[in-house]
Order: structure tokens, then C-alpha cells, then sequence
DNA sequence: TCTGGGGTCCTAGGACCC
DNA sequence: TCTGGGGTCCTAGGACCC
């Protein structure tokens, strides 16, 4: 048995824009956005020559563009990044069954069982950087340490289009100095609280005691920053997880929200999160809706249901009830709405026909409600029309929304592609 | 000039049960 | 009489990641 570092993390650089960058020569070398303008919407991600001005995904546009006069926004071909992404992710899989992928450009292999035949770590990261180099045209940088975080670290590090080996013995060394928000978990507010104890790398991290980071972070964040810290962390890497939860959300720009305008929101909603609850035959208990107000503030209201659900009939009847319970609650005058969320916890398998009741009535035959069996059939021959005819075939999406919705309809397929 | 869309995990308090 | 301890589930909020 081979002993050392020989978890990898693969991560493909800047992904949506070097695919951009590869698809379209004259955008090679060039700062470029992808997604967002100059006036508004959000970057979705950005090359290395726009990073080089802190520009980053997430961003504003109109900020993005004040820092960087010459960048350049391209609206994004969202068709082509899966196919490309899989393509790289067959390539790691070819030297290890034990591929782990955690998002659409990055994962984990465990190689401990390759490196007889293709000879250690090392070797093995520069063979799969090559291939997916000459066979998709795109830079992957790579990290090879002893445990998923540290390999994880390592990729950050060796980007761009590098290769980080973390030699056992020189975990130390290697760490100490890395601020600590490169570790996995250490966002803004962490990063913040951390910096106001004193504590600015991975090495002041790891002589803070496991007390003072509990206090400091919680029970459960102090652990686990304090065993990243000293690398002892145990995750393995593991193929093949499922989802614990599926959701959709709309942002709106600012609304008064009228009944027309929650009702249809949340159907489309509901419509996707079922459609996609019921192609993958899962069903969930706890329904949960998200209103954000003008002004950022959030508000969301649950429930569980006795059984699991997936029709997008019963989804919108009680993501409504929940959307005005969370409106409600806000009092007078009745703030504007910014965006309404739908998600669906609790997941079980859905077999069947399932009596899926409408709520809080006795009579399943009140006028403008189905019973259960209707419901399904319902969502089955809606199912069926958008797999025949297309997904813009069947449904509604209302006038009122189709205006404005920043993001394109190709970005929202993608972002909820299951990776499992 | 005004902030996307998809997720995971954790915490705290309360209800409820034994 | 007036109050223990542990466990589970639910709800709301928040940090974080890609």
C-alpha cells in the first residue's frame, strides 16, 4: 500500500470563461466577464487577465466594469460547459474509479489504488493536466496532498494552470504560512472573527486551542477548523451522494407582491422543483419558501407534511400559504418583494401514485383543487409534453415575468444539473 | 449603479416523549 | 409534590461553497 499524498483535487481554471476563451480566439488574453453588463445583472464568473483587477464571479456588473475600463462581457454559451466538463471528468476517471465530484469543474480522486500502474501522485496530476490540456484545450490545475482539504488547498495554490505535490513530511510547512481563508469553510465572517483574535494563517490557527475556537465558532466549525488546522481531517473520498434537498428561486427586481404575482412565481417554481423532484422519482415532506424584501433582509417560512410530496399543484398551494405567512408577518404597509424561493426537504422515494391532498380542506373536490390521483396524472401528461415537445411546451410563465429575469434559461439548466 | 441560482451544514429554542 | 436527563423532530436563521 502506497502511503502519501495521494488524494487529488482537480479544478478546471476560471471555467466558464476559458471556455469562452476557447471557443472565441479573439477573447484569448483579454479580460472578460462572463455574464452581467456594464449596467447591471451579475458576473457569473471572470477570466485571469479580469481577476488580475479583482474582478470576480458574483459581482455586480457595473462594478466589475469600473474596475476593469477594458473588460469585456460575453452573455456565455451555458450549452457547452457540461459536455466539456464531463468530457474532463471521463479523463479522471481514467486512472481511478474513485473519482468524487463535487461541482461541475472540480473533484476528488483517491489514488492509492493507481499508483502501481501509473507510478506516484505526482506523475499521475501531470498526466491528467496534459491530457485534458491536448483533448479538451482547457488548463486544470491540480493539487496531491494526504487528505481532501489539503489537496484541496494545494489546487488553490497551484492555480493557474499549475501542479502542488504536498510531500507528508512537509504538510508544516506548507501549511503555516496560507492565510487562513483558503481553507475549506472559512468565508468572510470567520475570516473577520478569526482576524479580530489575532489569527491571520493557517499556522496562528493551529496554535489557537480547540476551547477558544469552539467558543469563538461553535461546537461543530470549531472542530472541524481546528482538525483542518493540523490536517487531521478524516472525509474520505466518496463516489455517489444524494441530494438532500432541490430548490428554485426567481429574483424580481423590486415587486409589490400582489396575489397574481405570487401565484404565478411560485408555480413556475413549483413546476420546476416537482418536475425535477419527479424525473429523478423523489418526493419530500418539508416545504420551505424564502421572501427577500427590498433592501436584502430574508424571511422564511417551513412546514412538514405528513407524507412526501412532488406534485406542482400541491408545491404551490402550500409554498403560497408559506409566502404570505412570511409577508404577512411583516405588518403595514406591506414591504416590496425582491425574490420568492421554493425548496423541498425531507427526501424519500416517490412510488406511485401518491394521494397528495390539497391542504388544510376535508373536501379533496373543492372547486379549483384535484385530488391526488388527478394531480398526478396531471403532472404525468405535463411531464411527458415537455420531454416530447421541449420544456418551454408546456407551463406557464406569465408575461409579467418573462422581462427582466437577469438569467439565461441554458444557466439555470446547468446550475441545477444533478452531479451526484 | 443595486446585488443570480443551485446547494450543504450548523445552531438555537421549543415541543414532545420516555 | 413543582421538577431530572436524554433523545428526536421541527422551525427559523445564517455561514459557506460553486
Amino acid at each position: 500500500m502506497f502511503v502519501g499524498p495521494t488524494i487529488l483535487h482537480a479544478d478546471l481554471d476560471a471555467f466558464y470563461a476559458s471556455v469562452e476563451q476557447l471557443l472565441n480566439p479573439a477573447l484569448r488574453g483579454r479580460p472578460i466577464a462572463v455574464g452581467g453588463s456594464a449596467h447591471g445583472g451579475v458576473v457569473l464568473a471572470a477570466s485571469y487577465e479580469a481577476k488580475a483587477f479583482g474582478v470576480q464571479g458574483g459581482m455586480p456588473g457595473w462594478r466589475a466594469a469600473r474596475l476593469c475600463p477594458e473588460l469585456v462581457f460575453v452573455r456565455g454559451n451555458f450549452t457547452r460547459y457540461q459536455p466539456l466538463a464531463d468530457q474532463v471528468m471521463d479523463i479522471l476517471g481514467d486512472v481511478t474509479p474513485a473519482v468524487q465530484r463535487i461541482s461541475i469543474d472540480e473533484a476528488f480522486l483517491d489514488v492509492s489504488g493507481s499508483v502501481h500502474l501509473f507510478g506516484p501522485p505526482g506523475v499521475i496530476g501531470a498526466h491528467l493536466r496534459e491530457r485534458v490540456r491536448a483533448e479538451v484545450g482547457l488548463a486544470i490545475s491540480v493539487g496531491a496532498a494526504r487528505t481532501k482539504h489539503l489537496a484541496k488547498v494545494a489546487s488553490q495554490v497551484a492555480k493557474p494552470d499549475g501542479l502542488v505535490v504536498v510531500e507528508p513530511e512537509r504538510e508544516r510547512e506548507f501549511l503555516d504560512p496560507l492565510p487562513v481563508a483558503l481553507m475549506w469553510g472559512v468565508g468572510p465572517v470567520t475570516r473577520q472573527h478569526l482576524a479580530d483574535r489575532g489569527i491571520h494563517t493557517i499556522g496562528e490557527l493551529g496554535r489557537a486551542t480547540p476551547g477558544m475556537l469552539r467558543s469563538l465558532l461553535g461546537p461543530a466549525a470549531g472542530e472541524r477548523l481546528h482538525a483542518l488546522a493540523h490536517n487531521t481531517d478524516p472525509r474520505r473520498v466518496s463516489a455517489g451522494q444524494r441530494a438532500r434537498s432541490v430548490g428554485a428561486q426567481s429574483a424580481l427586481g423590486r415587486r409589490e407582491p400582489t396575489a397574481e404575482l405570487v401565484r404565478a412565481v411560485l408555480g413556475h417554481l413549483a413546476e420546476r422543483v416537482g418536475g425535477r423532484m419527479r424525473a429523478k422519482e423523489r418526493a419530500g415532506r418539508t416545504i420551505t419558501v424564502r421572501v427577500r424584501f427590498a433592501g436584502m433582509r430574508s424571511v422564511t417560512r417551513s412546514v412538514t407534511l405528513g407524507a412526501p410530496v412532488s406534485s406542482t399543484l400541491t408545491i404551490t398551494e402550500v409554498a403560497e400559504r408559506l409566502a404570505w405567512q412570511a409577508i404577512g408577518d411583516q405588518g403595514e404597509p406591506v414591504p416590496e418583494v425582491s425574490l420568492l424561493a421554493i425548496s423541498v426537504s425531507n427526501l424519500g422515494p416517490q412510488r406511485g401514485v401518491q394521494l397528495e391532498l390539497p391542504l388544510g380542506t376535508e373536501d379533496p373536490w373543492r372547486p379549483g383543487s384535484a385530488p391526488g390521483s388527478a394531480r398526478w396524472a396531471l403532472d404525468a401528461s405535463m411531464d411527458a409534453a415537455r420531454a416530447r415537445f421541449g420544456k418551454d411546451a408546456v407551463g406557464y410563465l406569465p408575461a409579467t415575468l418573462g422581462r427582466g429575469a437577469g438569467v439565461p434559461d441554458d444557466f439555470r439548466e446547468l446550475a441545477e444539473k444533478d452531479l451526484g
